[in-house]
DNA sequence: TAGATAGTTAGATATATTTCTAAATATCTA
DNA sequence: TAGATATTTAGAAATATATCTAACTATCTA
């Protein structure tokens, strides 16, 4: 999966503030949904753009479907930004 | 300058690219919409997008306007990134 | 199996983004 | 100062994105 749909998908800040809240703990699609002004369905589709870009997973269990983060490709980002920051350290 | 502005800015390929380029050296106008398949004025557009979000500087010598790398913003968007690997290793 | 709960999919609409062409501004040089 | 070069601004058109409501699917439980 290319980075290109990680960076899309950091664009919004909602879908930030998504990933922000599943730091702390995986949530359910509705917990997630209760810390917006925003109807269900739009949440949502942040989740399935986030998914798509491979930031978080999903686990049916039940009734619920929980959403957890995926840290893989936090890791290949801080690696696209870090070579960046290092070429100061040639100077 | 919110890192909003930082996260959209970065949420376009072309922009990623000309940040690229400019890692090696700065860069006049001219010379970075030399790479692209794109119109003179279409660079321009992605350039001032990225300016806004402090990403780049810009200095005008003589004809040419000559464009650099701003590294700062780079930093603080390590340190969001940062939050979200690092808490793996508290587990 | 019927009803309730959780969540997604479909389709519409409004807004934002990307790109283009034409025109304007800034600087240099003969 | 006129013409050439570098770059941006303005405005239009096409495409993409975010959000909504309505309807659908999946699971649980009485």
């Amino acid at each position: 999966m290319s980075l290109n749909e990680a960076f899309k998908a950091l664009s919004d800040p909602t879908r930030r503030q998504i990933l922000t809240l599943l730091k702390e703990d995986e949530l359910t699609a509705g917990e997630i949904a209760s810390h917006f002004n925003m109807q269900k369905p739009s949440v949502s589709h942040h989740l399935k753009i986030l998914k798509h870009a491979s930031l978080i997973d999903d686990e049916r269990r039940g009734q619920h479907i929980y959403y957890s983060l995926n840290t893989t490709v936090f890791h290949e980002l801080m690696g696209w930004y870090f070579t960046f920051i290092d070429r100061e350290e040639k100077k």
